[in-house]
DNA sequence: GCCAACGTTGGC
DNA sequence: GCCAACGTTGGC
């Protein structure tokens, strides 16, 4: 079956459908069927179609997987006629051209010319939701209607050559995942046992797994993000022309990066240059290191049997990686197990708040369904700490779930804007703690659903608990935000200063380095009081000493929640303050910049805190 | 750097 | 079949 996008006329001029394979997964080879509206709107189930039609279109007998009406013989109809029920939109749905279903009377066999001479528009005085505005295809140069209305990726490319894009990448991910099988690098069946992959030492069942080959047997048909687009006639050309003077420069014998053809290079990339006269930096060397067996035989849902020998492998093999290179997570075949820990507070839930954004965006609570997110109250804590702090929120076992935050090239300074708005969303809702707070004594909980960090660090956590003043938008109760600073050891008093804050609690200061305080960025995301939660904070609200145990023992939900809803793979960008002390070891860097405080005038951290941020930029992201 | 958007997959 | 939500990535 195509994947492309194809008419649909059942449903009338304009609609497309498509039908999509799973390619990997539990559930490979299964197919989702999509349609997309004449407005560009995307439908996914046949529920979502009657909402988004209304209750005056009847699907009853729209076959909605196969794109056409249902034939039903005369015995079915009278049958079916006199208890017709339809589905009732849970929602209002904005004005669309609807097309109508005939009745079923008038249903009939389905043919073509049947559903086209059947299905029309009558409410044509339906405004469209947006108006298209003409541009031209950043490939091809063709003209072509671009809703300007709407955030839309890849919207300097026509429909067709967005869908190449799309392809394309699409394309790029599976040779990451399992090569072309055709080419060279796929062909090599034996590791170099020289490249830093194989250096590592991984389990041999590990490195020759998906993402962490052996550097000469990854597949030669990725193209680097770096390099190529992949979609203009640049990167479409396969073969070098033999000509040009690149082509007549040596071979450079024993790099995998050989010089390209001038034929060969993208186009898009030497436009982009042009305009904005600089050249972006190049990627770094992909590195990827495998978490000890120990955690892997924790892991949940890996279906690969090579992982599922790299599980049971005892641990008589330790890797001998630099500690904080043990804190690279290999990614796995199920990672979408990897986010919940099953057992912290915010994993026992089970019910959404239905009042986080991400709540509001759910067609069940009348959203949209574009965020497609969890509910940020039922985000798993364990995740978001172990990935946010790796060196501190765990052991030197657990230090190998956590993925590197990989940096992005970043924007000139000038090319930013300032970001305004109710909300912080940002992983830097966590803070150090400033000196002559009120002391909390920590305790590793090691057999908690809720580790903290070990004593001798500078971090504090924001988590839900006690009151807290903080000034952010919405309703009356936001004088009880649920948030609480948590922290540990103190630095010395002199240095530090105090200095404007936004953020103030009982134990985080005006002058302390965060993100939050700092009164030039948005505030800290107030989400709304959680219900359950409400009872536990209230009972603990007066024990403000007794915050560990109550951290520990998951009574509330840390604001870390606001951390993670931002996506684990978004902490790829992440970098975080730590006491410097974490930052000796190899493979990180650390960078004076990037003090959040100082657009707002505070003064600089003290001498032990840097800012950490990872060196490697490798991800599995990367490339396409 | 951040995050909205959305393709995709898990699971009921 | 449908929904939940994970993971990626383009836009700002």
């Amino acid at each position: 079956m195509a994947e492309e996008w194809l008419d649909c006329p059942a449903l009338g001029p304009g609609w497309k459908r498509r039908e999509v394979f799973r390619k990997s997964g539990a559930t490979c080879g299964r197919s989702d069927t999509y349609y997309q509206s004449p407005t560009g709107d995307r439908i996914r189930s046949k529920v979502e179609l009657t909402r988004y039609l209304g209750p005056a279109c009847d699907l009853t007998l729209f076959d909605f997987k196969r794109g056409v009406l249902r034939y039903l013989n005369p015995k079915a109809q009278a049958l079916a006629a006199p208890g017709r029920k339809r589905k009732k939109p849970a929602r209002p749905v904005k004005a669309q051209p609807c097309p109508v279903v005939p009745d079923r009377a008038e249903a009939t066999k389905e043919t073509p010319r049947d559903e086209t001479k059947t299905m029309t528009h009558t409410d044509t005085d339906a405004a469209p939701a947006s108006l298209p505005a003409p541009g031209c295809c950043e490939n091809c140069g063709i003209r072509f209607s671009v809703d300007v209305t709407r955030r839309q990726r890849l919207k300097t490319l026509c429909k067709d050559c967005r869908a190449r894009r799309i392809a394309f990448n699409r394309e790029q991910r599976m040779f990451k995942r399992v090569g072309c099988g055709e080419c060279t690098a796929c062909q090599v069946t034996e590791d170099c046992g020289t490249c830093s992959t194989c250096l590592l030492q991984l389990p041999h069942e590990v490195a020759s797994g998906l993402f962490c080959k052996c550097e000469q047997r990854r597949c030669l048909r990725i193209v680097e993000k770096s390099r190529g687009c992949g979609v203009c006639r640049g990167c479409q050309t396969r073969e070098d022309c033999g000509r040009c003077q690149v082509c007549l420069r040596p071979p450079r014998p024993g790099l995998r990066r050989q010089w390209r053809c001038v034929q060969r290079r993208c186009l898009r990339h030497l436009a982009h240059r042009l305009r904005r006269h600089h050249q972006r930096g190049q990627r770094r060397a992909p590195l990827a290191v495998a978490p000890p067996a120990g955690k892997l035989a924790r892991r949940k849902g890996g279906r690969d049997p090579k992982i599922a020998a790299a599980r049971r492998r005892p641990q008589t093999q330790p890797l001998s990686l630099p500690p904080l290179l043990q804190a690279i997570e290999l990614p796995y075949t199920n990672r979408r197990q990897n986010r919940k820990c099953g057992s912290c507070t915010a994993c026992l839930r089970r019910t959404d708040c239905g009042r986080c954004d991400f709540c509001c965006d759910k067609p069940k609570f009348g959203g949209s369904n574009q965020k497609r997110q969890k509910c940020r109250w039922r985000q798993c804590l364990q995740f978001a700490m172990k990935r946010l702090l790796p060196s501190v929120c765990a052991g030197p076992e657990d230090g190998a779930e956590l993925l590197p935050p990989c940096r992005r090239h970043r924007k000139p300074v000038s090319a930013r804007r300032p970001r305004l708005g109710p909300t912080l969303k940002s992983p830097l809702a966590m803070s150090i703690s400033c000196p002559g707070q009120a002391q909390a004594p920590m305790k590793q909980e090691a057999g908690s659903s809720f580790v903290l960090p070990p004593p001798g660090t500078d971090l504090v956590f924001l988590r839900e608990g006690a009151g807290s003043p903080v000034p952010v938008p919405g309703p009356a109760s936001s004088t009880e935000a649920p948030l609480q600073v948590k922290q540990e050891k103190v630095d010395a008093q002199d240095d530090w200063t105090s200095g404007p804050a936004v953020l103030i609690s009982p134990v985080l200061r005006p002058g302390c380095p965060s993100k939050t305080g700092d009164p030039i960025l948005p505030r800290v995301k107030q989400e709304p009081r959680d219900p359950e939660e409400d009872r536990a904070v209230s009972r603990n609200d007066s024990a403000s000493d007794s915050a560990v145990e109550e951290e520990a023992g998951g009574a509330g939900t840390p604001v870390i929640t606001e951390i993670f809803s931002l996506g684990g793979s978004r902490f790829r960008d992440t970098a975080v303050w730590l006491p410097r002390q974490e930052m000796e070891a190899p493979g990180w860097s650390w960078s004076p910049r990037g003090w959040p405080g100082a657009r707002g005038g505070l003064p600089p951290p003290p001498a032990s805190m840097i800012r950490l941020s990872c060196r490697n930029s490798w991800c599995p992201s990367s490339q396409t």
